[in-house]
DNA sequence: CCAAAAGTGTTCAGGCTACACCCATGG
DNA sequence: CCATGGGTGTAGCCTGAACACTTTTGG
């Protein structure tokens, strides 16, 4: 028996998550234009395009929606109860994505914030369709994978202060660090370079020394088979 | 701007996998009756119906093409590269699943054997489509989540020897455990019940000790936050 | 009595956790 | 000189790895 194909569209959805020292992680949504759930809050995404990859499709998604172009982009997991769209069948594959500080800031001045706008993670709006339950995924999913692969260094710049290492770690995992320890860990692993460098005082405090995540040391350990786990 | 959603199709396809105390673990293939890739061998699956979830789709295919019915079942990844399917453009949703032995083996007498068979999985076939790239991702899933999740005891029978979840483990893992070390660590989880029965003795050897997973206790456990590792 | 498979403890090393005081800077 | 944040070491505990002989059964 041979089976016809029936009317079913397919999207793709895009969690960013974005991380700046003073507000810990957040996450981009858009304010959606037209009905079904018209002025609400909404991860970015849209349909995909004939003849596009499934990244592709994000990452132009992305592009128009939002202004920002992402780096890392990972799968998530795929939505297809048949009732998740009001006007038809509908199944979205979401993605999740990082991007750096600077980009992050970027968008502040280039984006008009009625359409996009960075939220933290522990105030969200309600959310569209089955969005929450996408965004709950993505959250879950960037918890348990910053304890086993070196993700986190996507979300900060090129050069950062140890603290800030630090701060992004108990922004995700919602819970106190060791300090010592933490970097005691950190250093161990030996995938960070330390810098002769310092970062600029903002205020009050000593400043502290610059680090940089070193991929190519990462990428040989990962050869040899040791591991990253926090 | 609205978009207009393009025609793409939406297919399951879910890799199966068995396990036979004398084989190790397998998985389930099916022969193909029609073109592209006509009486090669592929991951069962097919086209997802309008009105039917994911998951349903999956299980209504594995009826239809093996006659077995499954009780674990996870996604996997999704597949929609432009070019994975000569006729049109179709996306499928992978997932994985496990059977019991004792499932697994009533396949044998129910169907055809030249229409769905299982392949242990040190000796796969070349396989049809990007099969290949699904089973391989399978694989790599279905080994890092045995080391975190109580999975292998999805792929035996109720009652089981310990003799037999060490085998799974090493024809999973592909490599030598130690039995002490592997029975200390299994046992400190409390999640095994030590039955009153001793396995029958097929050939020589002495008879072991059955056991079996208490699944309430696990999800007790899990609520407390402890984790299942090994 | 021989072959096959199951059962069982100890030791050592390395990693994880807990814990508190000093230092550099800006205001 | 005070407030703020960064930098640093040790000791106890626990977990994981290595390792070999005895027991039960069937043939």
């Amino acid at each position: 028996m041979v089976k016809k194909s029936p009317v079913i569209s397919v999207t793709v959805d895009a969690v960013v998550f974005g991380y700046a020292k003073t507000e810990g992680v957040s996450v981009l949504l858009i304010r959606r234009k037209y009905p079904p759930f018209k002025d609400e809050w909404a991860i970015p995404g849209g349909f995909v395009l004939e003849d596009e990859s499934l990244e592709e499709a994000v990452k132009r998604e992305l592009r128009e929606e939002t202004g920002i172009s992402v780096k890392y982009l990972e799968q998530l997991y795929t939505f297809g109860a048949p009732d998740r769209d009001p006007r038809q069948r509908i199944i979205s594959v979401a993605y999740f994505a990082l991007v750096k500080t600077a980009r992050f800031m970027a968008l502040k001045a280039d984006t008009d914030a009625s359409v996009a706008q960075w939220f933290n993670i522990t105030e969200l709006p309600a959310l569209a369709f089955d969005h929450k339950h996408i965004l709950e995924k993505a959250i879950q999913r960037i918890q348990a994978k910053l304890r086993y692969e070196p993700i986190g260094f996507e979300l900060l710049d090129k050069k950062f202060p140890f603290s800030d290492l630090e701060r992004l770690y108990v922004s995700l995992l919602g819970r106190e660090i060791d300090r010592r320890n933490f970097k005691k860990k950190m250093l161990s692993l030996e995938i960070l370079d330390e810098l002769d460098e310092y970062a600029r005082n903002d205020g009050a405090g000593r400043p502290g020394k610059m680090f940089s995540f070193n991929k190519q040391r990462y990428t040989q350990l990962q050869k040899e088979g040791i591991l990253f786990e926090i």
